[in-house]
DNA sequence: ACAAAAGTGTTGTTACTACACCCATGG
DNA sequence: CCATGGGTGTAGTAACAACACTTTTGT
């Protein structure tokens, strides 16, 4: 079959964001592997035997940071015939937002090296993994202002400070306060838990959940 | 290498849409082999050496409607392990948009037929086509609103009713005639020609042109 | 009582919607 | 002079933006 005379590796890429300490931030790599070697890279790597790009993106982002079941999207595929140094690989980019809390990292033998990045302090990335960050970065702008997905980036109850300034930081401007607040209740999106945060030495703020921790397609912000 | 061990096909298909005759359309080519013979799907097929997907769908665009320098966008890539009954094949889907006249369609040995299909009476579709299809629907429709992309589907000169039309086609419902021409004069992205179109048995209508035909972002409607 | 963040309304401005008649041409 | 689509303005409504003070807690 035609199919199998090809010869292209398929990949996936995983672009794994998080809001922490007041920042953006994406989970880079640091490879082994010449002629990347000591650069810094998203995970990804050439999919298994009878394994979806999809599912690829979901193990690496397991391996990675030990979550699951948050919001993971198709970005784009990449399949420039000179992106990989070593040979033609078509790679699958995913997005996927992780919050902040409780991810340990990990590494692995084909790493040196794993953190989370700044979006403002990057790195030179290996292969064409620049440009997938700034499509990814663009594509988490605009769906955070018609879409829900901010859910995957908080714990199940939260603040609706802590929900406006993920916004802030992400989108990388201020949000009037009540203006906020009054578009995000008016929204129905999100619900009160009737508790409260306490122990800070301030008005304890009430704590919010999403409804739905799904996709939802509403004009956010 | 891991990557000539994957088995892989790698294929590119396109939607291409065109408006004609008040309705939106889909090219659609009849299938001969089996186990899809005589069913309609996208034009498409595995990509050629030393070809990316995005030539292989401009290659396609051209076989089939003899056009190219249209609006051609990636749209997703579909790589389920059962969608192609002949082996594992992973498929970039693209959509592209064509204006209507002048297009004569072209068949090929691999196809018993070519043809327009309005998108509200198709058939039932080939691999996971319909899918695909649906997707692309919906991101023509919601691009509509915010970029110029129907420059594509257009002549290069035309006249705003031409446009509204197109609009009032694709989205399936009415705009009303001086909000909708108050909106696109002031966006700036047409100009007149000063031409005027002749020899209608009415008052004859202005020419206009998009000022850039490339992709410009703008809530359009 | 002080520090710190939580919470809450109103007003002006802008954008959107709905709506009906005259105009220019060919036949 | 008739038929046909081309072309134009206004008023009411809804959404958005800007803005500052009081409340609740811990120390």
């Amino acid at each position: 079959m035609t199919a199998f005379n090809q010869r292209i590796g398929v990949a996936a890429d995983a672009v794994i964001f998080t809001v922490d300490h007041g920042e953006l931030k994406a989970l880079l790599i640091q490879m082994k592997k010449t002629p990347f070697s000591g650069r810094w890279a998203m995970p990804g790597g050439l999919i298994e035997n009878k394994e979806t790009t999809r599912q690829a993106a979901e193990r690496i982002l397991k391996i990675q940071t030990g979550v699951k079941d948050v919001y993971l999207e198709q970005l784009q595929t990449f399949d420039d015939l000179k992106r990989d140094p070593n040979g033609r690989v078509l790679s699958v980019a995913y997005m996927a937002l992780v919050p902040s809390g409780n991810i340990k990292l990990k590494t692995n033998d084909r790493y040196s090296d794993v953190r989370w990045w700044s979006i403002k302090k990057l790195p030179t990335l290996a292969y064409d993994h620049s440009e997938i960050l700034k499509i990814a970065i663009n594509r988490l702008r605009s769906k955070l202002e018609y879409t829900n997905i901010v859910w995957s980036l908080l714990p199940p109850e939260f603040t609706l400070t802590q929900l406006q300034n993920i916004y802030e930081i992400i989108l990388d401007r201020d949000l009037d306060k009540r203006n906020f607040r009054r578009k995000i209740l008016e929204l129905g999106l999100v619900a009160t838990t009737g508790k409260k945060i306490k122990g800070e030495a301030y008005r304890p703020a009430e704590l919010y959940r999403f409804k739905q921790r799904r996709l939802t397609y509403v004009e956010v912000i």
